[in-house]
DNA sequence: GGATCTTTTGCAACTAGTTGCATAAAGGTC
DNA sequence: GACCTTTATGCAACTAGTTGCAAAAGATCC
């Protein structure tokens, strides 16, 4: 049910159309719970039909019609009740250290370039990430900054976030740092001892 | 496809049942790809129709009889394909994050409790890889180990994986244990910064 | 004023993973 | 030999996420 609830959030930040929550998700909450349209929009008539959220007045919902959604009280509710609930964290999934446990048993070239590839991606996910901190959490320090503002910046919308708000959201994004410098670090030192029989070249 | 991939994997490290393949994904390989017995069922009769494995003659195919499993030079020759295919690392997708920055917004007691619990969690998964590196690694360096065994040692059945495959069985580990360590920093510091208004007491 | 491009909403089919339960054989036990 | 537990295989229904495509409305262009 976690879309559903990350869904909630960004309404609860800012009132909006479907692809306007496409468009805001893949800037902020997107970064650690990513979704297509299709499933914000599918998400969306089920927040409806639940009294979770309600379409904004003053727009007749047509196809190819802006319909504007906001979240109603029991919506409200329902995010803060599952924001403390016990979750356990779900078992990780990771394809690459599938595969080079695979490597381990049959081989495979072209490893070495794809660990390169990892490599680069995580760099830029980490600089993204590392620009969003300058730009929103300036001279804070590690985590537990204050002041104004938040991930995005619409256009002066957000609503001012207090200091605790301002914190977590900087903690959050501290996680998303200290993730990819992690697979940065490890993908060096899988780089650096790599096996000769794995390398590309 | 993943699945598919790691049950080849598995079973060309040793030719096992569907049972038997369950009891061992617990302990290595579903440490960052889980499954359970209906996926590993349903998966194995797949590899099947598609020719890359095939039960062991000397057996009744009947319900409720054990059935081994074996991987044929097709599902080999899939295997090492995938290994070393390109293939983007699966978005995050994080559920503790997605609540904390919940809480940025609502607010929410309880949540304190819960980092406390996940702390703990990671805690005791990390032990557990430390005592697999301690068995099956004593004395390697940092991801560049040789010598024999495996992580798994069910009874001197390892096929005695030569150093690079010990290597690349070491530096999974070594990813297991950067991920959790990462995490046990990131709760600490968490708690550490974590606003009054979240906490449990 | 018709062509076509963009924005917005949406369906349908598919793939992957989870949960709950059913069935069969083998072995122990009283 | 009736009953219980363990081992083993499996089906069905459900939830979540992905992919490809369609359709309505408005804007732009020539």
């Amino acid at each position: 049910m976690s879309l559903a609830h990350a869904i909630l959030t960004a309404l609860l930040e800012k009132p909006s159309s479907g692809l306007e929550l496409t468009r805001r998700f893949d800037k902020s909450i997107g970064y650690f719970w990513p979704a297509t349209h299709q499933q914000i929009y599918r998400e969306l008539k089920k927040l409806e039909e639940a009294g979770h959220v309600h379409v904004l007045p003053a727009r007749r919902p047509e196809r190819g019609q802006k319909k504007e959604y906001e979240v109603l009280p029991a919506g409200r509710a329902e995010l803060t009740a599952w924001a403390s609930a016990g979750q356990d964290p779900r078992p990780v999934r990771d394809a690459l250290l599938l595969r080079l446990r695979a490597a381990a048993v049959v081989g495979g070239h072209g490893l070495e370039d794809e660990l390169r590839r990892h490599l680069a991606l995580h760099r830029r996910q980490l600089e993204e990430y590392l620009a969003i901190e300058e730009r929103d959490f300036a001279g804070d320090g590690r985590g537990d900054g204050r002041g104004d503002g938040g991930e995005e910046r619409d256009a002066g919308e957000e609503r001012g976030g207090d200091a605790d708000a301002r914190r977590l959201r900087h903690l959050v994004l501290r996680g998303g740092i200290g993730l990819e410098s992690f697979w940065i670090a490890w993908l060096t030192e899988a780089l650096e001892g790599l096996p000769d029989a794995l390398r590309t070249a």
